[in-house]
DNA sequence: GATTATATAGACCAGTCGGTCTAATTCCGG
DNA sequence: CCGGAATTAGACCGACTGGTCTATATAATC
């Protein structure tokens, strides 16, 4: 692909540092593309940031961009997961709200974009590797809020653990075949399954 | 990495044929590390076969090896479900024993192994690859099969079909997270909960 | 045994990879 | 304004990428 994507992101003098500016489009690339396709000078290029800037900021090279990279959004996702509780009264409505608006995301980037954490998941040796862990934490940190969410419902701890895994596994998938098939759909039933077997947990319910 | 792993397969001469060891061999590869980090030679030298073969069998290269190794990998995940739709009497039960098969699989390969379609189906831009082609067949059959099983258990059509997608979305998932945490409950725990919830939409249960 | 497809073999190519290194520049406290 | 640190800049490197091409070997057909 010679033209390499859109041009380069430097429009109008960029407000955010280098550093930022790295993370973020190299978040967005690997979304796009996966890990291992999405080469460093791609980035340089579209962060408009010369290459040693990025050896300054991330002295580990690629794998500690994308360590810094998966560690950012899995924090945005988190925040979004949190408002999406409190804008929602329940842990099933929060599961609802989030999928939709992960639904809209994909539609809006025509598909695009997926989970960042999934790709380099997926191309990375499970091992001691920074971007290993950093993957390790952010969906920890995912199950985590979940279960938080859950559990403050009624829901017993361990069942709502359980809940939490589930729901995550249901959604990082259904964002897999909704990418693939070029349709949000799998995303919103995902959800909406998830959060009918939220409700059913509940003690009342 | 220098050594680019272990030593070629061509221990004790493989019987299978050259066009069969490629596409073994980019399967399993494409399971361990994806798409775009799996190079050409690195496959050639593992499974044994010079350059020359890879093109005369795929003149389309990497991207027709891997439509090639997507199609044989669904057809044998396709072949494995409905042996334990045959082996377990009901739907759920299918999923049941099909996630242990795939625990047992995770767990055999210390969790280097994933899903060979999800790292494709990632890394590919949606369109009309060929290889994006064979990702949305490979799930389109995994789909239809396990729609099929729950229909046949007196599931509405409907229904089934959203069951199936929940259920495939939710392994696919905990494939991933599995992977990352290196442990395979996620994946038993999506079959169970799956099964349950296949159980539950059964007119008797 | 000659002839024709089929398949193997690998040298070779331009391009890109991630990474290193030195030089220039910008920033900022004194 | 000066001097040291922080940052930018990009030339350069060996290794490797996917892909092409010609030559050879093997298998099948007459």
């Amino acid at each position: 692909m010679p033209p390499t994507g859109p041009e380069p992101d430097r429009t109008a003098r960029r407000p955010a540092s280098a550093r930022d500016r790295l993370i973020a489009t190299a978040a967005r690339l690997f979304q796009e593309q996966g890990y291992a396709a999405t080469g460093l000078n791609e980035i340089l290029g579209q962060a408009g940031t010369p290459k040693g800037s990025l050896y300054h900021y991330f002295p580990d090279g690629k794998a500690g961009l994308a360590a810094a990279a998966i560690e950012a959004a899995a924090a945005g996702l988190e925040t979004s997961l949190k408002e999406a509780r409190a804008r929602a009264g329940d842990a099933a409505g929060m599961v609802e709200a989030y999928g939709e608006m992960l639904a809209g995301w994909l539609e809006a980037s025509q598909f695009r974009r997926g989970c960042p954490v999934a790709t380099v998941a997926l191309e990375v040796t499970p091992g001691d590797d920074a971007a290993a862990q950093a993957v390790r934490e952010a969906f920890a940190r995912w199950r985590a809020a979940l279960s938080q969410a859950i559990h403050a419902d009624g829901v017993a701890l361990a069942r709502a653990g359980a809940l939490a895994g589930f729901t995550l596994a249901a959604i990082e998938g259904a964002l897999i075949l909704a990418r693939a098939e070029a349709s949000a759909e799998p995303v919103r039933a995902a959800a909406g399954e998830a959060a009918t077997l939220i409700r059913a947990a509940r003690p009342q319910g």
